[in-house]
DNA sequence: GGCATGACAAAGG
DNA sequence: CCCTTTGCCATGC
C-alpha cells in the first residue's frame, strides 16, 4: 500500500483503522502494539515514533468511524482510556458482553484478551 | 496560520 | 496507588 508524502498521516490514520477493524471480538489491543505493528509513516523518526506512535493511534481513534470497534483498544495497563463526553462505563459494557474479563482493578488480562495481527490463535 | 490541547507511555516522586 | 513530567505531532478553535 502506497504512502503519499503529503497524505501519509491521513493514511496512516486508514490504517489504524484498518487494523483496528481486524481485532476479533473478545480480545483488545493496545495503543502501543497498533502503534509498533503499523510502523512509523514515511519521513518519521523511529526513535521518535517509538515514544509518540501510540500517541497518534489515539488522535486517529479520537474521530472513529462508527464502523471501527473503537472499544477494544486499550491502553497498556489494560484499562480503559476515557473518551471525551463518554464514561469508561459504555466501553467496559460492550468489552464484557463479548467476554472480556476485567480484574477487581478494573484491568484487562492483556495476556489472556490481548490480541496481535499474527496471532494465529485468533 | 498561530496557540492550546490531547483515546498514550514510561519513568520518577 | 496517585500525581507530575517529558516526548512531540495532529487537530480544533
Amino acid at each position: 500500500m502506497e504512502l503519499k508524502p503529503s497524505t501519509s498521516k491521513t493514511e496512516y490514520s486508514k490504517r489504524v483503522y484498518a487494523l483496528v477493524r481486524r481485532i476479533p471480538k473478545g480480545r483488545v489491543m493496545t495503543y502501543g502494539l497498533i502503534a509498533s505493528h503499523i510502523g512509523p509513516p514515511q519521513g518519521t523518526d523511529i526513535y521518535a515514533y517509538e515514544r509518540i506512535g501510540p500517541r497518534w493511534v489515539g488522535y486517529a481513534m479520537r474521530s472513529c468511524p462508527d464502523d471501527v470497534p473503537w472499544h477494544r483498544v486499550v491502553n497498556a495497563e489494560g484499562r480503559i482510556s476515557v473518551r471525551p463526553g463518554l464514561g469508561p462505563h459504555l466501553q467496559k459494557s460492550l468489552l464484557e458482553d463479548e467476554g472480556v474479563v476485567f480484574d477487581l482493578a478494573g484491568r484487562i488480562d492483556l495476556d489472556s484478551f490481548g490480541w496481535a495481527p499474527d496471532d494465529t490463535n485468533s
